[in-house]
DNA sequence: CCTCCTTTGAACTATCTAGTTCATACCTTA
DNA sequence: TAAGGTATGAACTAGATAGTTCAAAGGAGG
């Protein structure tokens, strides 16, 4: 079917302005790139051809570093959750009380979300597609995480000196905090057209914030029986 | 550009085994296949040759009755949001205490959400293209909500009676609920991946349930003095 | 400085997909 | 029962899109 396409345009000699090779270079702003424009359109909605538009490079180099479309989506997952846990890393409560603790830890984490919507995006797009990719990530695979592990050392502190109830678990206490700030971020469109409460509006966030702090004292520090006899 | 395409294949006189016409029955099954589609796909990935060849009518009619794959979508958001705003008609927590009447309505807006994953689907998908389709569907602009209206008339009786604390408001309430009930279902697929928890999993809905009951109600009844003096 | 491997560029193409067109059967009503 | 509007079907098409191919420039090693 080979068409006529004899001779590809540049005449021959015509010294191209090429830019400097790196490697490295090209992989980081490829990645960079298509994060924003995975996170802006979701999977099937981003177009690879506007990613290589974007970068100063074309989409030769998204086959050659990265396979295609799934490769490159594929590394911009894990780049991004590698982002999430380094900054897990960075937590830091110490000297707190472990209900004032564990209150820190709440309104870190709803800052870290607020800051990083592009985040939450990616990580709504990959639930719509069922984890369908995220499981194919070997390096994400079982690595223990920061937070939780963060959780479970102020939640045996507080056990130990009676502040905190005993039948929660860090699973528990993680899923509640990352329930409020992913819809922070997530949610924000339906729910601030519906209920006319603009999440995204800055103003707010010292309000919602407090709030999950609120939440998540009260109840870890909630005795057992629920009715006071 | 008109080709050949002379006479269009089908015999005539030949007796078509023409469907009962039914237009009303027609634009039910175009929906409902619809909204399966869609929540499988999102609004992108769906296709609308699928989403016809799943029904027994054809692509023809989804133009025919809802302009285009974008007026088919907008019809499947307004029936979805018009279908939560039925079953939160029906919410009814007569008889409790103020206190009791919110941990109850927090578990039953849990049971809704369980129950029906493809509407939470389709909010997120919806939030993933920043509410740019709910936004022009009037049928749900400024609609009071049910479930918000219901949730100011336990506040105001809680705050009558003392049991509840006054710097919560019905938005902060329901935020607070919405954020725990999605999250279950919409990230199930990445935080089940990354924590090992199955949100999916049944034998954990009574632990997840009564969970956000016990948060609700610990936040709510909390005094306004954070720490004790 | 010649050769070969790595890296990059630009045009090309097969396929998919939303949307359209033409044709025709059914049904209501006058 | 004739006519005109309504409802439906199947094939078609223009455009978009992921992926490919040809080609060549830069640099390293001999």
């Amino acid at each position: 079917m080979t068409t006529g396409k004899t001779t590809t345009s540049r005449p021959s000699g015509s010294s191209r302005p090429e830019r400097q090779r790196d490697p490295e270079r090209t992989k980081a702003e490829l990645l960079q790139i298509a994060t924003e424009v995975f996170a802006q359109d979701g999977y099937s909605g981003a177009r690879v051809d506007e990613i290589a538009e974007r970068t100063s490079t074309t989409k030769r180099m998204i086959y050659y570093y990265f396979g295609g479309k799934e490769g490159l989506y594929l590394a911009v997952l894990e780049n991004a959750y590698q982002g999430i846990r380094a900054a897990e890393q960075g937590l830091d409560v110490t000297g707190l009380e472990p209900v004032a603790a564990i209150r820190r830890l709440a309104e870190l984490t709803y800052d870290y979300h607020v800051e990083h919507p592009e985040f939450i995006r990616l990580v709504s797009i990959e639930n719509i597609h069922r984890g369908e990719f995220i499981r194919r990530i070997d390096a994400l695979r079982s690595i223990a995480n920061p937070a939780a592990a963060l959780i479970d050392n102020i939640l045996s502190r507080g056990r130990d000196d009676g502040s905190i109830r005993h039948d929660v678990d860090r699973i528990d206490v993680h899923m509640m905090i990352s329930s409020y700030c992913v819809f922070q971020v997530a949610n924000q469109h339906t729910f601030g057209h519906l209920f006319g409460r603009d999440m995204g509006d800055e103003s707010m966030r010292p309000h919602h914030r407090a709030m999950i702090g609120d939440v998540i004292a009260a109840w870890v520090a909630t005795p057992l029986v629920t009715a006071p006899r």
